[in-house]
DNA sequence: CAAAATAGTGGGTGGTCACCCATGATAGGC
DNA sequence: GCCTATCATGGGTGACCACCCACTATTTTG
């Protein structure tokens, strides 16, 4: 138990150490499995939200992630460098570029997801279907309060 | 609901994401606690290992919070500098250097801990104290199976 | 039509983080 | 006693991240 290397009680003792802790090396096992494709977590989180929502407007995109604009260039640059997702200008405003994603994107979104999937799975091994069903509405609920606050 | 700043149901639909950003929100909120007293979360982290187990050689404090020697030297010459720990050559082996809590420093962490305790009540306060003894206990669950594996 | 606002982009900054190596001091094996 | 291993430490690196500013192109406002 005191082997050296158990934890402190103190900070295990807190719910959210715990979410800390797991949270952060689930986040780091996708990450890593992105990285082998060369790609990061945003990648995925833009491709999931143009499949989610269909085409945006970049800024949009933005927007809906919580990223800086800025930011948010240099990722898309990258997936259309990457033919996952198609810039266009907007007829009505060309100021504006519509993100879209292509085939290849779509077919690259399922292979993620089923990468997250699968970090789900593993991290999540320990509790049985029933447990994760009520971990699943515990975190929303917590997740939940987070956002609108 | 779609307000253009919802996140992709696709990942808020991941058990793990939700994980992800929780622990990172909760994160965030105590170090940004812990950067008004000039603080991060290793030395909270230092301090607890100390608080919890007593006296330890540098280099087991580092293997027990599984961080780099290198850089738990400067966390405790930190630590140190701030009078919440005193180093002691050890005697028997002079290449070794024991840390201890002093009086100080169990004092402040006693302080950090109540600010840890407050982000956790932030955090969960969505939950009623039955459903924070089952998230925690999911929890525990789910980080030993982490770090044991 | 001039002035102000907006979109995308390139470039840079500061911070954290997890490393890794070199060095000097000390201990232990043989 | 000599060689090797171990400890603490200083210094550096590379990745990532969240920002922020400046600039250009374009649209909207007045």
């Amino acid at each position: 138990m005191d082997d050296l290397r158990a934890a402190p009680p103190s900070l295990t003792g807190l719910s959210t150490y715990l979410l800390s802790r797991t949270g952060k090396i689930a986040r780091g096992r996708l990450a890593g499995r992105f990285a082998e494709r060369g790609l990061r977590l945003w990648h995925h989180a833009v491709l999931a939200a143009l499949g989610d929502f269909g085409p945006h407007v970049q800024r949009d995109l933005a927007a809906r992630l919580a990223i800086d604009p800025s930011d948010m260039a240099k990722i898309v640059d990258e997936l259309a460098g990457a033919g996952s997702v198609e810039r266009a200008r907007d007829a009505a405003d060309r100021r504006r570029i519509t993100v879209t994603l292509t085939d290849a994107g779509r077919t690259l979104l399922a292979e993620l997801d089923a990468e997250a999937a699968g970090v789900r799975d593993e991290v999540l091994a320990p509790l049985t279907e029933n447990e994760r069903e009520q971990l699943d509405a515990l975190l929303r609920k917590v997740f939940q309060g987070l956002v609108t606050e």
